[in-house]
DNA sequence: TAGATTGTTAATCGATTAACAATC
DNA sequence: TAGATTGTTAATCGATTAACAATC
């Protein structure tokens, strides 16, 4: 059984995935049935070659040379790949600011994805709803992780409480974490994590503008 | 005038300059006069060759055999490369959930970095405030960007807005945009721009881990 | 048919890692 | 001194891009 397809798919591939199923999903709502790679490249600002293995990763969907690729095919595919029909559910630590603004993000559901309750220290909020999700104690995070068999914890917690949490996420059974607090974290080889540091994002962003601006003189 | 360091540091050293910075303090704090890579590497869970680079590229601070870097000039250094000292400004353009977070975010203050206003187009929280910023009306945005002299933006705003909002914020002298809405913006070339896509890191993340689940035959 | 578009193989590019001599 | 640690050059790795024959 030859394995034409790579096991695995780059990460820079995988965030991309997306957005394609998103255009393609605009484009399918303007009328069209079909797509090429070359227009889908340029209207999203990546390569076409990119945006041709990119959908050969995912999808069986031949293109066809002078029409392009079937739309309905490939956000089939592509919805498949994603994930999107059967869900996948998280839980959120720290309901600050952050935490519930992830417990309200609506775009999360169009890739089947939903966080279905948030921990949180705060006996004032203890208790309390965000958007329909009930917020618990901390203290019982990995006992509920369990009993919800959830498998993708976010951390949205101040630094210094991360580690213990994670620890409680791992020790409930989570084997992937999101990780919105801005420290390194230490966990078992099998357990997955994606850093999200947004100060670091954003100081990143600013010293890009920075340099820029000394490189043309400013 | 040879020119020893690089022009540019690449976007992933960037990335992981505040990290360092943010460990530095910790072990300033903690009584540390000197950190070696190794360590450090150990700590970040990076590379040893990776840390000397990313040092060398934002210090002159030269590292002793045996004892390792100093951490006073480290962390001076690299404050300074960040900006740390002139701080940036930006405005939010999107006050719902997640403009309310990063207009209430307390990390950005360890970078130099802060948002001064918020802009929305719903009547009742135009004139309000959130963490003691005000929400104008998203129609006086480019207005407001050229009076405040503000030159990163950031989207926090529904797709189907983002792009006007772009636009307003290219003509109110914007120069680098913070994208959160999941969609691709046109802008001119002199605009530098980072974006944020939390539903497809999350997308991401669950694929991952699904990928990783069928290879254990999970 | 002619030409747009695909799919694939090879070249390029950039970042990470390995190897090792220099040095406090 | 001996050995930990640096800084740098070369090798590796992975992703993107270029080139081009195949095809509808």
């Amino acid at each position: 059984m030859p394995n034409t397809k790579p096991l695995s798919i780059s990460r820079q591939s995988l965030q991309r995935m997306p957005l394609y199923l998103e255009h393609l999903k605009k484009l399918r709502a303007d009328g069209s049935s079909h797509v090429s790679a070359a227009f889908l490249a340029a209207e999203l600002g990546l390569h076409p070659v990119q945006v041709r293995k990119d959908l050969a990763a995912v999808s069986k969907v031949d293109g066809n040379p002078r029409v392009g690729f079937a739309l309905e095919g490939l956000i089939e595919d592509m919805a498949e790949f994603l994930g999107c029909k059967n869900a996948h559910e998280a839980v959120v630590a720290g309901v600050g600011n952050l935490g519930r603004a992830l417990l309200s993000y609506k775009n999360f559901d169009r890739y089947g994805l939903s966080i279905i309750a948030g921990f949180d220290s705060d006996p004032a909020i203890i208790g309390t709803t965000v958007h329909d999700k009930e917020i618990f104690n901390v203290s019982r995070l990995s006992e509920l992780c369990g009993r919800f068999a959830v498998h993708i914890g976010i951390i949205t917690a101040p630094a210094q409480f991360a580690q213990d949490i994670c620890d409680a996420m791992v020790l409930g059974g989570i084997k992937a974490i999101w990780n919105f607090a801005p420290v390194h974290l230490n966990i078992p080889d099998d357990v997955i994590i994606t850093n999200e540091n947004l100060a670091a994002s954003f100081a990143a962003l600013s010293s890009r503008l920075r340099q820029r601006g000394e490189g043309l003189g400013v």
